[in-house]
DNA sequence: AAGCGGAATGTTTACGTAAACATCTCCGGT
DNA sequence: ACCGGAGATGTTTACGTAAACATTCCGCTT
C-alpha cells in the first residue's frame, strides 16, 4: 500500500512535504497538450472549447489529481463564496439550530460557511471572532447574539457587509429576530386564561438582550393585567440552572405557574418539581420557550413558544447576500419574525384551593 | 468614526456598491507616502520598520478601512488556515457537540472552519458536499460519519489531508471514533447485572455505522451471556421514531429493560410508557447513548454511555493538523475514545413476577 | 575622511486563476 | 480563389500579498 507508513518510516522526513506537488493549471496544460487557459475553460466550463480536446483535458485533470486552487480563484474574482458566522455555544439549543438554518440558506445562495464559537456573546470575544474571520476569506458576516450596544466597539472592519440575529444592535447593523416580546406575553396571557393568579418567570442570564425582552414582556403583561409581579428567578438557560432553582421553586406552594426563559431551563425546573412531588399541570404549570426538538418529548410534553428558526437563518442570509451583491446599505432594516404558542401538556388550571 | 455605519444613506443608492472601493496596500501606501511592502511588513508585523513609519502606515490604514485581503494572503502562504467540516443535521444531538469541538480544537490550532451541512450521510450527499468544499479554500477535510465503503465513492480531490469520524472507511482514511461496541456491551451488562433476563434493543437506522455497531455488540453481548436475542426495533434517531416505537414496546409487557442507541430515542420510548402508565424504572428500565446535555434532566433522570466528543473533536483536528502541516500519511490510523457509562436514575432491577 | 555594517525602505517577482484580447483555422459564400 | 466570420486556442495581464533581493541612509570605526 503506497500510502502506509505506519510501519517502515518511522523517521518522519520533512522533505515528504515537499514531495507532495499540487498540481495547477499548468501542470494540467503541459500534459494535455494545451494551454493553461484552456484548461481555465474546461475547468470552469466556458464555452468554446472542441469535445475531443475538452476530454483531453479531463483525463489530464484526473491523471494529476488535480483540483482548482480555491484562494486564486476568489482572488481573481473578487469574492470568497463564503460567509462568515459567528455563534455562541454551538451545542446548545437555539443557536445551532440557527447555525443549521444559516448553513441551509447559505448553501442555497451558493454560499458556504466559516464558523466561529465563541464562549461568551461579550464584545470582546465577538471582535476577537471577527478580526479572526475577517483574517479569513469571507464575504459577508452573520452575528448570532452579539450582546453590545454599540458597532464600534466592535471593531469590525469596514466595508463588511454584517447582519445580526438578536441583539441590541438595531439601528446600527441589520437585524433579524423573533419576536421575543410577543411571545412571552402570549406564554403569559395562556397562562392567566387558565385561571392563575399569577405567573412566575424563570429568566435568563440579565446580560443576554433575549432574556432581557422576554422578561420585560412578562412583567409588562402581568403589569397589565393588574396581576401582582413576583420578582424573576434568575439562571443561565441551562437545565442545570433551572434544576438548581426549581429545587428553591418547588418548596413555594404558592407557585403555581412558571413561565421559562427557555425550554432547557424548563426541563430543569421539571425535575426538581418531579423530585419534589408537585405534578405538573396539576399542581404547578410550565411553558416554555425555544421549541426545541426534545420539547415534545420531555416529561410532560412541553407548552412552549416556538421560535421559527429556518426563517431567523434565512432572512439573515437574504439580507446578507442582498449587502453584498447589491451593495446595499441597510443599516436600519430589521425583521421581525412572528411565534407561536405550541401547546402541549405543562400547562393547566391552576390546582383549586381547599 | 470610520467603521461608523449608521449614517444616512437610507436611500438604497445601487451606484454604492462600485462608490465602495474595498482599499488594498497599494492604497494604504499611497496614502502613507511608504512603498506597499512596507504596508505589508507593518501588516504582517515584521521587523526592520521605524515606530514612527509603522505609525503613519497604521494611520494610513485605519483612515481607509484596510483589512488584509484573504485569498491574497492564501494565495501567497500556499493555505488558507481554514479546515471543512462536513456534517450530518447539525442540530441534532451529538453531531453538533462534535462539531463544537472540532470548532474549537481547530481554533486552538489556528484554523478556522467551514462548514458544510448534508442532509444524509449517503456518498452522493458527501461527494457533493465535498466537491462544494474543494472548490472553497480548505487545508484538509474533516467528515462527520461519512456512511460509504470506499473513499474512491467520495470522488476527494487526491492531495487534500481528510479525517472522518465514526465511519466505515478505516484502512482507506484516518479515522477516530467511540468505542461503540463498548459502549453497547457495557450499557448492556449493566441492565442484564440488575437482573434483567433479556434486554431489548431500539436500534438506530440500518444504514448507520455507529447504529449497527451499537446493534451488533448489544446482541453479542446477549449471545455470550447465553441471554435469548429479541428483534430488534428499528428507528432513525429521532425521539419521534422512539415514541411511535415506544407504544408498541409499551404493550409488550415481556419487555423489563430496553437499550436505546441513542437519547433522543429513549426520550421518546419514555413518553410513550408514561402515557402507558409503566413506570421507568420500576417496571421498564432504559438505558440511552450519547449523554445528550438534557440527559440529566429527563424523567426520569436518564442512565446512558457517554461519549467524549470533546476528545473526537480535539483528536480529529490533531490527525489532520499532523497530515497538513507534516505531510504525513496516515492511511490507518484509527483513534478509539474510550466510552463511560453514566448510571443515573432510568435503569433498575427488574419487576419481581408474581 | 573613507569605509563599513546594519537598519530602513524600495523593487522585482511569483503564487494560480480567468478575463480581455490576439491569433489561427476552417468553412461557406461569392 | 478570396474573403468574411465564427469557433477554437494561445498570449497577456491583473487580482493583492509577501518573500527575495536591491538600494539607500545613517552612524560609527579606523
Amino acid at each position: 500500500m503506497v500510502g502506509d507508513r505506519s510501519g517502515a518510516a518511522s523517521v518522519a522526513d520533512v522533505t515528504s512535504a515537499k514531495a507532495r506537488p499540487v498540481p495547477s493549471m499548468a501542470d494540467v496544460a503541459a500534459l494535455a497538450g494545451v494551454s493553461s487557459q484552456t484548461v481555465s475553460r474546461v475547468s470552469t466550463g466556458a464555452d468554446h472549447v472542441k469535445p475531443e480536446t475538452r476530454a483531453r483535458v479531463l483525463g489530464a485533470m484526473k491523471a494529476l489529481g488535480y483540483s482548482p486552487n480555491g484562494a486564486a480563484r476568489a482572488l481573481r474574482y473578487g469574492n470568497f463564496g463564503a460567509i462568515g458566522v459567528i455563534a455562541h455555544r454551538l451545542a446548545r439549543t437555539g443557536e445551532s439550530r440557527t447555525v443549521e438554518a444559516v448553513v441551509e440558506a447559505a448553501r442555497l445562495h451558493g454560499y458556504t460557511v466559516s464558523l466561529v464559537d465563541v464562549r461568551s456573546p461579550s464584545s470582546d470575544d465577538v471582535t476577537a471572532a471577527a478580526a479572526r474571520l475577517s483574517h479569513q476569506a469571507i464575504d459577508g458576516l452573520v452575528i448570532i447574539r452579539a450582546e453590545t450596544e454599540t458597532p464600534a466597539a466592535l471593531a469590525l472592519p469596514p466595508h463588511l457587509p454584517v447582519v445580526v440575529s438578536d441583539s441590541r444592535l438595531f439601528g446600527h447593523l441589520p437585524a433579524v429576530g423573533a419576536d421575543q416580546s410577543d411571545g412571552a406575553r402570549r406564554a403569559v396571557q395562556y397562562l392567566l386564561g387558565l385561571g392563575h393568579t399569577t405567573v412566575h418567570h424563570l429568566a435568563g442570564p440579565e446580560d443576554s438582550s433575549p432574556a432581557q425582552m422576554r422578561a420585560e414582556a412578562w412583567e409588562t403583561t402581568l403589569r397589565d393585567a393588574g396581576r401582582p409581579v413576583p420578582p424573576p428567578y434568575r439562571g443561565d438557560w441551562s437545565a442545570e440552572s433551572g434544576y438548581q432553582l426549581g429545587r428553591t421553586i418547588a418548596e413555594n406552594a404558592t407557585v403555581t405557574a412558571v413561565f421559562c426563559a427557555n425550554d432547557e431551563m424548563a426541563a430543569g425546573l421539571c425535575r426538581a418539581l418531579h423530585e419534589a412531588g408537585r405534578r405538573i399541570p396539576e399542581d404547578v404549570s410550565i411553558v416554555g420557550f425555544d421549541n426545541i426538538p426534545l420539547a415534545d418529548f420531555l416529561w410532560p410534553p412541553l407548552t412552549t413558544v416556538a421560535q421559527d428558526f429556518a426563517s431567523i437563518g434565512n432572512r439573515l442570509v437574504e439580507l446578507l447576500v442582498e449587502q453584498i451583491q447589491d451593495g446595499a446599505e441597510l443599516a436600519d432594516s430589521r425583521t421581525i419574525i412572528p411565534v407561536e404558542l405550541v401547546v402541549r401538556a405543562s400547562a393547566g388550571p391552576p390546582p383549586v384551593r381547599p
